[in-house]
DNA sequence: GACAATACCAAGCAAGCGCTTGGTTTGTAA
DNA sequence: TTACAAACCAAGCGCTTGCTTGGTATTGTC
């Protein structure tokens, strides 16, 4: 399945909003500025500029400005699960399924989603503690993947560290990827990057 | 020298605040506060009631809230790279040094400066563009220090990934740690997080 | 072509914000 | 004691914020 093909059913099953719709290009041009600015720094009225409508507007599809953090973060979690599973599922071996879990992360991060990934990893705190916990929990399910993965890896012992350490090294690695990587200009491009991250990790790419 | 000494000879050059006077004090109260609850969300208000003075009084100290931000900042990128320098020169072969950096950074993050250091990569965007450039500049020296290890075991084959994207991966691995690392309770010891950090790199713990 | 429901606008309210002001207290040194 | 600066208070100004309100287009349905 293409990556568009698992946007298309998810956008079905009413689990992401459509981007071309109104409330998807929102929440699009919501993780852009939130991104951008921060969420604070964002007002209602620029997310209302941004989509050219009136900012009391706004409040016909959304409660509160909270309600569009929480939207980004709980649809990208959603795509993003989705479209690791895929990944992950194409991929054989252990290492082969670590690579694709790298590089579909770095993905994410870097590519369509990314402004909604970073807001996902930086504006944590503006959440309210009940969002917080809601949104954690849709993390726990993509969470599991990963560490599938790393323990089969640690059993084989070609990985010498904890595989919870490890994950949680990776996780801030790679979203760190946000605040320097630029594919655009120059040298490195996405898989060689993922080549780097597996390199780091002890397994170096080719034979 | 010790930490203490450290701490004592730059405050004596006037590079960083007295935790003891005033204004260390109000700068410690707002690294906890920055942390807590983001830049944005804290009021002058809070910050004066943190040192139990009224909110004007802060424009006393400070020109603006702002400055505040910034002098958390360079204060506390001042004293870590004076602990860094120190921590390196006490280790002989780069794999020892590689490991005092990873574990003085830990305890940067970890450790007392680590609300500070939160507030440093979590609050970066409330920084103006100027304040921005000062303070990466005073980064960049410590930034040289890492590289100058990871290109010696680079060099040595010891090290299988290029050394700035291993130390831009190590960066956000490291100070991810604050969001999930909780020595107090339980298990994982900083130096049992230093060997983690080190044994993921390739390079295990003990013979 | 009637009629809801949906989507939007224009205006503005109440609260909270960073910061200023004018004046008082406290510390220091001759 | 006097002189003076540093440290602080009490009050509040001017602005921005998230959100509400009452009303008007636009759209889909039979």
């Amino acid at each position: 399945m293409s990556q568009n093909q698992i946007l298309q059913s998810l956008i079905a099953e009413n689990l992401v909003s459509d981007p071309q719709g109104a409330r998807g290009r929102l929440l699009t041009e919501a993780a852009r500025l939130f991104r951008e600015k921060g969420y604070e720094r964002t007002t209602v009225r620029d997310l209302a500029a941004a989509v050219g409508i009136q900012s009391g507007s706004l409040f016909h599809h959304f409660r509160t400005k909270e309600e569009i953090l929480k939207a980004v973060m709980v649809e990208t979690i959603r795509l993003n699960t989705a479209l690791m599973q895929a990944a992950m599922e194409a991929a054989e071996t252990p290492k082969d399924k670590l690579r694709a879990l790298v590089r579909a992360e770095l993905e994410s991060i870097n590519g369509q989603t990314g402004e909604a990934m970073a807001v996902l990893v930086f504006e944590w705190r503006s959440l309210s503690e009940d969002s917080q916990a809601e949104v954690l929990e849709l993390r726990d399910i993509y969470e599991a993947l990963w560490l599938d993965v790393l323990r089969t890896l640690r059993e084989q012992k070609r990985l010498l560290a904890d595989p919870f350490v490890v994950r949680r090294m990776l996780t801030g690695a790679l979203s760190w990827t946000v605040t320097w990587y630029r594919p655009e200009r120059g040298g490195l491009t996405l898989d060689g990057l993922t080549d780097q991250v597996m390199a780091m990790l002890g397994f170096p790419a080719v034979a």
